[in-house]
DNA sequence: AACCGTTATATTTTAAAAGATATAACGAAA
DNA sequence: TTTCGTTATATCTTTTAAAATATAACGGTT
């Protein structure tokens, strides 16, 4: 069992421990959660507009993360459409959905090993 | 088993899963890399001085560092004196040394589930 | 007392990121 | 052909973060 560093906290109750998690694609970040949260929008609203305006992102900033995704992977994550009815709008693809899917599943792993080692850390 | 999604890879051996890991005191970051390395290279030079320059940061930032780590835990971890021989000069408390053990431990299971992570991902 | 290199701190400057604004193209529907 | 809200893109402005610069205090040594 590892030593107990319990005399360095002041209150345990008030630390945590956390961490970011991300898939990379040659030194790049490829997927976080700032791009789950907005693929997951565009699949509720149908619109990359909506969905930056729900994040209170710009569109610019937004548009930017989507048009990477559809070139750091094999296979086009949205697909957008300018022009038609309700001025166009932006959907899912199948691969879209089991990205998604891959990193839920990864991140509540994370949030695992995190909430272990918080027990770790405060030793209750 | 999780389902497969290596048809989203463009080719696999460029792909990674990474992630940052820190403790955090009332909501702000009081632990990780940075700080770490930061002190490890105080307890190597002596110096505050010296370590933010072999880290490539301004001495400022460094000092904030330690400025913040001395008060959000509950033991000083760096001791410093200005004036004196050599002009002064900076060391690492018992409980720094605590730290960046527990730390180090943390990191090591970090890395290993990122390994995993991307086992998962890649699917070999 | 003068010197040294460090700690400690404030101020200014620079660089990068983010945000705001503007505009054109799009294509179905009315 | 006009309208609509969206995609797509460029440019300008603002904000924020980082870096650079400057200066005083410190206290053993010489």
């Amino acid at each position: 069992m590892a030593k107990k560093i319990n005399h360095l906290l002041k209150a345990k109750e008030n630390y945590t421990v956390a961490g970011t998690l991300w898939i990379e694609h040659e030194g790049e970040r490829c997927f976080g959660v700032g791009r789950m949260e907005l693929l997951q929008l565009i699949g509720n609203t149908g619109s990359i507009n909506k969905a930056a305006k729900e994040m209170g992102m710009s569109y610019k900033k937004a548009w930017n993360m989507i048009s990477n995704l559809n070139t750091q992977w094999n296979e086009p994550m949205v697909i957008t459409q300018s022009g038609g009815e309700g001025g166009g709008g932006s959907s899912l693809t199948e691969a879209a959905l089991e990205l998604i899917s891959h990193h839920t599943a990864m991140r509540k792993r994370f949030l695992h090993f995190l909430a272990t080692e918080k027990e770790n850390l405060i030793h209750l």
